[in-house]
DNA sequence: GACTTATTTATAATAATTCTAAATTTGGAA
DNA sequence: TTCCAAATTTAGAATTATTATAAATAAGTC
């Protein structure tokens, strides 16, 4: 299924509506792999739309986190939060010198729910697995 | 080597100036293992000095994070910041519920880093791995 | 099509963090 | 020690991401 259809049907199957404004969101979300913000996806989608709020974006976004179909991830650089819609067990990889976000699979990352759930008794709602450092490329414009 | 002196070893390596001010904050991070936030620990020192501002404790954490000697965790479910002087390979593991955010060694991080770093070529400089979800006494409370 | 409720919108309110400029303190040099 | 330049602290103002509010609008149901 893709991904955007995950969202849009956990929006549903929680009772909400599937307006033109959420589905949007849905949409821009699943489509991107940069990580957006609430404003960004703002700036994006207001110009498809007569009037459209921030509240909005904010009201989905907090949906969909809660639901467990996006995660956020805070304190990344700015100050602001970044959005993703890949809630797969994954490595969030920055570049401290490009500030580009990468996501990479990992072996070790997909066992750590079950690890941490058996020694905590916690109940898990997402993860922010995020490693910083220069990326090949970075390495090598510093060392010219 | 005690955490404490790690954190204004640190400062005094980077060139910065070891001040009364700067010493406690490092000492209250270096003591707490609760993961404060900067109005924390600026409440708490306050009473230790004449005078003392938050943005003295910001500008410390500023530094000590930049350095590489603490980690800063965002996005945890209150909106600010808490601060993790322990950088060595951990799990935190917050609760949405009760903002509680409790350290958990795990066997899977230790080796994460070899398994990133032999992926992708990145040279790695730090890292944070944030777990969020609901503590046992929060799940109970929302049971009943 | 009318009704009930959820949703959107625009704006105001909140609160964490950053900025600013003046006053103070620091560490080094004479 | 005393002086000096530079770093630091301070208090408060400014900034900004996010949340709350209340009126207007749109959805889904009968």
């Amino acid at each position: 299924m893709s991904n955007y259809l995950i969202l849009t049907q956990t929006l549903k199957a929680a009772g909400m509506r599937l307006t033109p404004q959420r589905t949007a969101v849905c949409r821009f979300l699943a489509e991107s792999d940069e990580h957006p913000t609430a404003a960004m996806i703002y700036d994006e989608l207001k110009l498809q739309f007569d009037s459209f709020s921030l509240a909005t974006v904010y009201n989905t976004l907090d949906a969909l986190v809660k639901l467990g179909a996006v995660n956020a991830l805070g304190g990344v650089g700015d100050d602001s939060v970044h959005y993703d819609a890949d809630t797969e067990p994954h490595v969030n990889l920055a570049c401290l010198s490009c500030n580009k976000i990468v996501d990479i699979p990992s072996e070790h990352v997909t066992h750590l729910d079950d690890e941490i759930t058996a020694a905590t008794g916690y109940k898990l709602l997402g993860a922010r697995v995020l490693y910083y450092g220069l990326c090949p490329d970075c390495q090598e414009s510093s060392n010219r």
